[in-house]
DNA sequence: GGGCAGGTCTAAG
DNA sequence: CTTAGACCTGCC
């Protein structure tokens, strides 16, 4: 189904920005598989527009949630906006020039217990290697959803399905020490001692989803605001990683207390233009 | 083969 | 409250 304009939804960026993990290209040029929502789904570039369909049947899928996936209600040409007039107060060239260089990066709305885990497996490890990880637990432990040139693409388990199977999670590839952090997590979730539908945005506020998130092992302040942000719908999650925090010392001088100094200068959609600081550090730095 | 990777935990001042 | 070390493991 014609999803957007391709003017509104760049693929590679959105899909290759860090904030999701199991987007990959395909061979035709410009187009990615992955499975979300609970399906695979193929997105691609057709005659200007960005078009999603599936190997599988896809009609249980509405276009609406497509558009919520993808943050397609939100304005984006507002928020640059917005985010570029906050910059220029402060003569910040730098995050003037990340935005430019993002047009088309979009904020995904992932399920929140794929966001928690997949970022307690970034801790500490590179994205290859995350990848490698998260694909494994999907083979080992998530329901086969559908097949693409002779491959099964598999659904992210759920936390019922990763509870108390510790010494399995152990065998996960790459997973190492993480998998006690895991672990841990799955069974809070499934017996009920954490609600992550409870700390979704609208439903609590930011600090308590962060304090929260917090109390999980495993988790500490950057992994729960990229679950904030990727998973629960939380705009004021601000990550503050290695690249950032570079970013943050180079661009501003600002060498500790970076929650103070971020949430003082970037107080429009905050976690879109960390996004765009990521990405933009990410792809014009690469290797030095 | 030592060092690094979208950090976090722990112990100690 | 701040800070140093350890930490699974794939890849360079």
């Amino acid at each position: 189904m014609k999803l957007c304009s391709r003017d509104e939804l760049n693929l590679r960026k959105t899909f290759e920005c860090g904030q999701c993990f199991r987007w990959n290209p395909l061979a035709s040029a410009g187009s990615y598989i992955g499975v979300a929502e609970g399906t695979v789904l193929i997105a691609e570039e057709k005659g200007g527009n960005i078009h999603i369909s599936s190997p599988t049947d896809i009609s249980s899928i509405s276009k609406n949630a497509l558009m919520h996936y993808f943050d397609l209600f939100q304005d984006y040409r507002r928020i640059e906006e917005e985010i570029c007039l906050e910059a220029d107060k402060r003569k910040d060239g730098f995050v003037r020039s990340a935005v430019k260089y993002c047009r088309g990066l979009r904020l995904l709305h992932q399920a929140p217990f794929e966001t928690l885990i997949s970022f307690i497996i970034s801790a500490n490890n590179n994205i290859p290697k995350i990848k490698i990880s998260i694909e494994d637990l999907c083979v080992k432990f998530g329901d086969p959803v559908g097949e693409f040139s002779g491959e099964t693409y598999h659904a992210f388990p759920s936390a019922e399905r990763l509870a108390g199977r510790m010494t399995e999670l152990e065998k996960v590839r790459a997973i190492g020490y993480r998998a006690r952090a895991i672990s841990e997590a799955a069974e809070k979730i499934a017996n009920g001692r954490i609600d992550l539908a409870k700390i979704e945005q609208g439903k609590s506020s930011f600090e308590e989803a962060i304090k929260t998130l917090c109390a999980l092992y495993g988790v500490g302040e950057k992994v729960a605001n990229c679950v904030a942000l990727f998973g629960l719908g939380h705009s004021e999650g601000f990550p503050v990683d290695t690249w950032i925090r570079k970013a943050l010392k180079e661009q501003y001088g600002v060498e500790k207390k970076f929650e103070e100094f971020v949430k003082q200068s970037f107080q429009f959609h905050p976690g879109i233009a960390q996004q765009y600081m990521f990405f933009y550090l990410r792809e014009t730095r690469k290797k030095g």
